[in-house]
DNA sequence: TTGGAAAGTCAACAAGGCTGACATAAAATC
DNA sequence: GATTTTATGTCAGCCTTGTTGACTTTCCAA
């Protein structure tokens, strides 16, 4: 299965044998769980759950965004985001807002509470990421980013490139 | 919160911006998307879930291996390990078979069955694996192993660590 | 003005986590 | 040899978060 074939120019071989890509594989499962250990505390003391601090995470991002544009960077179905949404509204962390061009949209806002939310796990998360930065160095960060984005489908890329690079 | 500074250029320092991190931990959120989407279409056809791919990921990466040793890697109970490897079993994908030197412990094996779906998700995983690595290159990759390393929890670094570190 | 599409809500079901209680067999210890 | 501990399996029941289906409200275009 060893493909070789390395491409132009001044970059050394990609020996990329089936071990090697088997440990990317672990890799990233094993840093998946440790990206998400700290926010999974902080949200059981509150009995929420990853799809809670998913749309906390992404209405902070975009204030006033609408229902189905968070779905569409979600990718769950709207009765599944509605759930989450019900219960942050009614515990009074988002706020809906019916919209005023198009009255059939609602705009969804964080609270004073949800944002302190969001900072609390926003925090913790940025915390593991910075000592994970820090540790591994500037040139592995940018190489760390770059395979991310190549793993993305077309579609997350977009999503993903869309707000600010933040000057990358 | 620190805004900052929109650091171009070739750092040897880490401006370790929030807005930084939060693409970072984005670029997360969306490249885990991406990683899992091929298998868990492929497990779609089969009737089974993420938490089948795992089991056989981790059986077939240690055959032989103990339940007890699985629900370490794992992260998750008994009683849900049991169910799918319940399933696996039921269907004939899995083996279990009494402990020679110690007959409490099951030991756990792909049949042949359970290594070609094994060899159908992961190579489909691959795929992606090598396109992203070849998209970004050797150094990126050196990084991005890095990082997700630094990422782990310490225990689920030692996991990790165990089995054949393939020579990075 | 009316019919279709779009946005959002409610209801019910399934997968896969979880806890707790309990059973069995084998190993380890007293 | 009796007792305790360990490894595994099972039943019951709960929760979160996905799903599909049916419905309402609103907008827009024919």
């Amino acid at each position: 299965m060893a493909q070789g074939t390395p491409g132009a120019g001044g970059e050394s071989l990609l020996f990329l044998t089936d071990e090697q890509l088997r440990k990317g594989i672990e890799a990233m499962f094993f840093a998946y769980r440790g990206f998400t250990a700290d926010p999974d505390r902080i949200l059981q003391r509150y009995d929420y759950g990853r799809a809670h601090h998913r749309a906390i995470h992404f209405i902070h991002r975009s204030q006033g965004t609408t229902v189905n544009n968070l779905l569409g960077i979600l990718g769950v179905t709207k009765q599944s985001l509605n759930r989450v949404l019900r219960t942050l509204i009614r515990d009074g962390l988002v706020d809906s807002r019916v919209g005023s061009r198009d009255r059939r949209e609602r705009h969804l806002f964080l609270t004073e509470k949800g944002e302190a939310l969001e900072r609390e796990l926003s925090e913790a998360q940025r915390r593991r990421m910075r000592a994970a930065y820090r540790a591994a160095g500037p040139q592995a960060v940018a190489g760390f980013r770059q395979v991310l984005e190549a793993m993305m489908d077309p579609d997350q890329r977009r999503q993903f490139r869309a707000k600010g690079d933040g000057g990358q």
